[in-house]
DNA sequence: GTGTCTGCAAATCGTTTGCATAGCA
DNA sequence: TGCTATGCAAACGATTTGCAGACAC
């Protein structure tokens, strides 16, 4: 349903829009839902040379600004000077937790942080539409990776 | 007194690195403490050219680098494309909120928010180490703003 | 002196755009 | 057919770098 609903959602943007449905678009699509996760463009692209060599970057590029737009992708950036993008269709807002060593990435959400940190804004005269919050740290992993080498020295 | 430990930490940095003490370094830095906020590389140059004209870019981007990795500037990225650097030096952890209309950056900081974030954290095997977050949304001003235009239309 | 800086211009990196051609409706 | 999409390569804006001369110590 979830699918159903992404599709709905991409054909009704498409056609208020008067876009048009082809196949390299699906194609960049599909592999960009199928993969999942937080995908640079050039990695997103990769993959999907890997069903079509002739894609250019600049497809891909368009087509991504083209799911951000319809609200299907999010364009998060991490920091590490590209741009990411992450599949939107229906999830929760959330936010991220990003191991510094081995580059994964964690979702999670709270509400009671976001419950705060509308209360901070407000004692601010600021109306929040939007926020980003990133914890970078070491995740269980490299923690142990990190300790194993002091050990070792 | 803040000044004083500024100085001392940056003379014993550049001693530690070999660094020399120039006449465009310090210039640059002076311009960048004196101005204070959230300057882009852009901005500071066009204050630094008002005092000395030859300074190139290049060089303002060595310097912040350089008081980035002393630990006396944060790099901070808001979304305009552009790295912005923000005065570091004895000042606490803190956050932004910035209004997407104006521009406007106000600081803030919550010890509740932050205890959460770790909480949250260990949850998932997280130990963190820095963390951004940033809370987008309409300052007071251009919230009346706002509504004007919605009475006027 | 000698090794670090600086200015300049060229190079890079991620991303966008103009244009002629290919493709969907 | 008519209009949008694609691929390519050139254009971009922010940032970095190689190099020869300038400067600090």
């Amino acid at each position: 349903m979830n699918k159903e609903s992404k599709d709905a959602v991409l054909n009704r943007y498409m056609a208020q829009h008067g876009l048009k449905s082809t196949r390299q678009r699906s194609l960049i699509i599909d592999t960009f839902f199928s993969v999942g996760g937080h995908l640079s463009v050039e990695e997103l692209w990769s993959k999907v040379r890997e069903q079509d060599t002739k894609v250019s970057v600049a497809t891909v590029y368009r087509t991504m600004k083209l799911l951000n737009d319809c609200g299907l992708a999010h364009a998060r950036n991490f920091g590490d000077g590209q741009t990411r993008y992450e599949a939107a269709a229906g999830r929760e807002h959330h936010d991220h937790l990003i191991c510094t060593r081995c580059g994964q990435i964690v979702e999670f959400e709270n509400d009671r942080i976001e419950a705060m940190q509308d209360a901070v804004a407000r004692k601010h005269g600021f109306i929040v539409t939007s926020h980003k919050m990133e914890l970078y740290g070491l995740c269980k992993d490299c923690q142990r990776t990190a300790s194993e080498r002091k050990t070792e020295a």
